[in-house]
DNA sequence: GCGACATTCAAGCAATCGATTGAACAAATG
DNA sequence: CATTTGTTCAATCGATTGCTTGAATGTCGC
């Protein structure tokens, strides 16, 4: 109808850019599923078995196995076999970036996001969180307990400096172990990983002055901050 | 089976957790189109009417329309009502972040999105792209022109200062227009954009020394590089 | 208010996706 | 070599997505 007094063709809209738009598309796509989010941000912790990570996201084997290969499919993730176990990591740290800007656009522009954080992790712990850039020199100077509130397995692939180990469900038990004239500094997978929130809120409710890292353990890494690793073959799988 | 010797309760797997995933998944399933992949890459261009965008994209006004609300539901674009015309923009530069963060994912671990480059953007222009941290200075002592090849429309909306508008389909045309004892530097609309890496190709075939900016307008604007606009009420439709 | 235009809505259909199930394959163990 | 354990494959089904078509809504110029 009216294309006669418009451009002619619309764009060159050669072939090159069609073939790059469906790679770029293929890689979101992947992301597209909260489940593979989930198996992303455990992957961020370390290199795991697909039985593992089935077993942390409440997927069965075979799901799991799927989204993972959809996950490798899209390079997001890569794998190799260790014996019985075909072990499933992150690709690169560059996926830690495209995961912490995917997160960042939908905390600015999506209200549900604020919401959610405002009903359930407000809740258990409104105070501001520390920023990672200041953390460090805190603990050089000693001056801070660093709390890992991950499962032992995950903190054995990478925690922070010199950072105790105890998961959530045992803080309660093993609240011995913390200095009581120092304060906590908690983290665990993420922004919005809800451990930390919650350690940080029981801590403070028993009197322990303790707040939350801002981020987890990629963000950390991917900031390029020391991380310590546990000695290999300490039986962690 | 192995339930009772394993972690009794996969994870939290709170509620809130799995509500922020399926938002992070809404943004990404907002980017998981070829289509809406383009139309992003065009409102990262500058404000634009849907059915400027229909056309641009080579898609009916009714499915454009559809695709943008889409991206709007997942907070990634904004629109208003001007007029007859409903003009769509990118909410915000982290979106332009966003997507420079998939492109470079899939830049580096999909083969094929290299093999798309050498096969057809390559072949116009091998030279390595100038960085955007050495041009601004260039540009200031006016050693270098600047070639903005996209539509009008688009260079009305934001461009490099100084640059020089001539849409790649006129380059021939007005090859005078250029000042022949300095270098050109091309750009267009992002990394991938076909126009710059052809216009360059072009433009030392002619004898005239040119090179591709690494990247387009959105990614110098998101670095935070000044910006020429056009004055108010230049008549761009 | 009436037409003209721009955009959105709603219905329908093909294609794709996600989860389940059971079988197939691979590596270690006896 | 047979068994066990861990992972992937293949087939199936319901749900969702993408595009088209035609109608409805909203805004401007008269």
């Amino acid at each position: 109808m009216s294309q006669e007094n418009k451009a002619p063709a619309p764009e060159p809209s050669s072939q090159a850019k069609r073939a790059l738009l469906e790679q770029f598309a293929r890689v979101a796509k992947a992301l597209a599923h909260p489940n593979r989010l989930e198996l992303l941000e455990f992957l961020a912790q370390g290199e795991r078995t697909v039985e593992s990570l089935a077993r942390a996201a409440g997927l069965s084997v075979a799901n799991a196995s799927q989204h993972l290969q959809q996950l490798k499919q899209a390079g997001l993730v890569a794998s190799r076999r260790a014996g019985q176990h075909v072990r499933y990591r992150l690709a690169d740290d560059d996926v830690v970036a495209l995961l912490a800007a995917l997160r960042e656009v939908a905390r600015r522009h999506l209200a549900e996001v604020d919401r959610i954080v405002e009903a359930y992790l407000a809740a258990r712990d409104t105070l501001e969180p520390v920023p990672a850039s200041d953390l460090l020199e805190r603990i050089r100077r000693g001056e801070v307990t660093v709390l890992d509130v991950r499962p032992p397995e995950e903190y054995a692939a990478g925690h922070l400096p010199g950072a105790v180990n105890i998961p959530l469900e045992e803080l309660e038990r093993r609240l011995g172990e913390l200095p009581r004239d120092r304060e906590v500094v908690a983290y665990c997978r993420g922004p919005y990983c809800v451990l930390a929130w919650e350690a940080a809120g029981r801590l403070r409710e028993r009197g322990i002055p303790a707040r939350r890292l801002e981020g987890g353990l990629p963000e950390w890494r991917l900031a390029g901050l020391p991380v310590e690793v546990e000695k290999e073959g300490a039986g962690q799988g």
